[in-house]
DNA sequence: ATTATCTATAGATCTATAGATAATGC
DNA sequence: ATTATCTATAGATCTATAGATAATGC
């Protein structure tokens, strides 16, 4: 039963991704800590060997998907710096994205239930969302500093509403509007 | 112990708005039904006797905080028409409202919610955010009718987002620049 | 007589822990 | 010997229901 010191820090990876990925489409209470384990095969029992709470995970996985968010944003910059910015917002908006939560932006996801549930997680938060701002306002074209600020903060407010409003409408044509709406106004031609 | 049937008619009415406000501070598994009839004045038990389940209630606490929020709305452009675009987002953008989700946004509060665990409710935030869209849509100044309808949903998805953003962040100053930078984009002088 | 509400509880589920098990690592 | 994982369960909580109670409304 007993494995590895190796593969025992790999499940405990294993465990952070599964729950960055269930947290992200179920919520944080909507997947408890049994099926959790059983997600990333293994039982109920062994998860408090790697953590101390459900609430821990929760910052864990918060940090983990965020991390992963902005290393997304990261290689496409660096593997094209021109386009960036539209393959970033393009990428975002789509129906793809708004249909697999699971791997898509934490803060769409689970901002809400880390805001309200996991004031742990809040610092995470912090930090990433400044980075993405950061990585926006240098992508933006030119202007000045403070406007290019704003500019970068809309941006991604609007990104992140659009995709918790795709998200709760019923109806497929006025989500997919909503998702080329706000492609369009942040990406005019 | 029994009321009369108007009496009744109004403990329900009670129990829709007391869960509107607190679904949206703590969420939908945030609050049990013995708590949500407690905050309403009642016991545990003569929940059952309103609603056929906590989903049902559910479903009318959205379509009950959609409707108030959609009357907010109205109200400011009864009352002041040229006035009432600044008037909305300039009272959506605030401290007030970010640190008071209970009587705030359905979108942004329930939102996520609504979209993962009662599907019953989404056609309530459709038929609500059609409106929102065409409310702001009439608000804009003048433009080519797509263009503007374009501008109402990246309006109302800025406001979304920004509010999300504001509320899982941990840095109070990040959290004021978030909602005055989308203030500034929405509404240049 | 009807019924809105109350008390009490069934049945399910959830977090966390205790103790057993068996493979690792000294 | 240590420890990662497993089985089993304690204790709390949650939704929903059953049956009692007492005031309404015919």
């Amino acid at each position: 039963m007993k494995v590895s010191r190796e593969q025992a820090a790999l499940n405990r990876e294993r465990i952070v991704d599964v729950a960055a990925r269930l947290f992200r489409e179920k919520g944080y209470d909507g997947i408890g800590v049994a099926d959790l384990m059983k997600s990333a095969g293994l039982t109920h029992g062994g998860f408090y060997g790697h953590f101390a709470s459900k609430e821990d995970l929760m910052i864990e996985a918060c940090q983990h998907a965020l991390n992963k968010s902005l290393e997304g944003w990261r290689a496409k910059v660096a593997s094209d710096p021109q386009r960036a910015l539209p393959a970033i917002i393009e990428n975002y908006l789509t129906i793809r994205h708004r249909d697999q939560p699971g791997g898509g932006c934490p803060a769409a996801a689970m901002g809400v239930d880390a805001a309200r549930m996991s004031p742990g997680a809040r610092p995470a938060f912090t930090q990433a969302t400044q980075q993405q701002f950061a990585l926006l306002q240098g992508l933006l074209p030119d202007g000045a500093p403070e406007e290019l600020r704003q500019q970068a903060i809309a941006t991604f407010a609007a990104m992140v509403g659009a995709m918790v409003l795709a998200r709760c409408v019923d109806d497929e044509a006025l989500s997919a509007e909503i998702l080329d709406a706000v492609k369009a106004q942040l990406l005019p031609d």
